[in-house]
DNA sequence: GGCATAAACGTGGTATACCAGCTATACTCC
DNA sequence: GGAGTATAGCTGGTATACCACGTTTATGCC
């Protein structure tokens, strides 16, 4: 067994561990951070620090204050908006794409991955929650063939993961949103490309209206509402 | 009158700069380059040009080779296939947003930069031309009212603004293209939802049909077929 | 006490020296 | 002459020292 963390860059360390952190909220929206305190903190010079807090702030995760530090990107209602809508726009498009196209392989895939639970009480099994779901919407996406579209459906995905860990409660939707994916792939395996667009449709939009149900009831603290 | 130079880093001036060349094709799909190269041309330490590289490397127009150094980013047939699908995909979204929700300073705005032409001989005239071109699209994007789409959509049209450089010649689709925008413009002003999207199917379709048959004439050498 | 002012501290920004790893060249040995 | 090997010169990667600027805090004057 290898150690991959001695293969890599001491700043891809960094930017891995960093934008975790970012996305756990365990650096909340909005707090400050400084490149120095980062490189005591991760015990590396300020070299590999400043190359990670670059590539987050590129990923709209975190803002350069030149002269006054970085702030973690702050979470704005229009934010969540847009990003929901724009993932309407891209997974409508890939789902057309991939019913037009459909592959035994990410079938078998997807169906796996549909059935996916996670237990109430344990974090960590809502983490590997989030990221089978975003597995699942990337498996979709890579039926378009489109490596762009893919990529940039991630971007959106990571930035839901975000959203979620601010401490939006999961409970009430898992049953949910098994079944709401389980449709999707039946509509695939079918090749039912007005069924696929409907459901991940359905999905996304549900999903939306979830969050926005918990920010409206101030579960979601940090979210502003302004801006 | 203000010199903005003196006010934005060295890091940033090296980013703008570099990325220029990249669009360019000063510096060539494929070629190798070097921090220690780029800093003694740029006159500045390696520093701020380790930082603009690593920005174009995230806007996916370098390749960072460890060890060996970096490369502009090759430019393949299947990536002009996926530039001109995902904008297809985003244009359509946007401009659908934008015949719900016209806005006549938009729409204004539209009808100005649809009659810009160029002239044949004029290299300028020609980088103008593409910088109007630019504007238009993102113009109407901006009708969607959604940062994040138009973000995403201005890097796909970054990238058309190298494919163009690689020599394509302009001078046969010049009336067409500013008669495609009119018609753009024309959906948009009488809030016709079905027409605007037509127009720009057509448009962008048009485009890419023109690019590939640039490419099948053997015209743009730098771009790799396969890959 | 309140306000102006200055000094101390913290910030990102930059240059530089050094390191480990890779490449290519040239040299030696067969 | 050809193949293997050593070496010189690249590459990016990292740590560190220093700078100018902005903020905050403390200080002294009113």
């Amino acid at each position: 067994m290898t150690i991959p963390e001695l293969d890599i860059s001491l700043a891809e360390r960094a930017y891995v561990r960093l934008r975790q952190e970012i996305l756990n909220c365990d650096l909340a929206p909005g707090q400050m951070v400084s490149e120095r305190e980062l490189a005591r903190r991760y015990d590396m010079s300020k070299t590999p620090i400043r190359e990670a807090l670059s590539q987050v702030c590129h990923d709209g995760l975190m803002h350069r204050l030149p002269g006054r530090g970085y702030m973690v990107a702050p979470i704005t209602v229009k934010d969540i908006q847009d990003i929901f809508d724009l993932r309407l726009i891209l997974e409508l498009a890939a789902a057309k794409r991939a019913a037009e196209n459909p592959s035994p392989k990410q079938i078998a895939t997807l169906k796996e991955l549909a059935g996916v639970r996670y237990s109430l009480d344990d974090r960590e099994s809502h983490i590997a929650f989030l990221r089978t779901n975003r597995t699942f919407h990337l498996t979709l996406a890579e039926a378009a063939e489109n490596q762009r579209l893919v990529d940039r459906l991630e971007e959106l995905l990571i930035e839901m993961d975000r959203i979620f860990h601010l401490g939006l409660r999961l409970r009430d939707s898992s049953e949910e949103m098994v079944r709401e994916h389980q449709e999707v792939v039946a509509a695939l395996e079918i090749g039912d490309v007005e069924g696929i667009q409907d459901a991940i449709a359905r999905q996304i939009i549900a999903s939306r209206d979830r969050v926005m149900e918990s920010i409206l009831q101030g579960e979601l603290q940090p979210v502003q509402v302004s801006g």
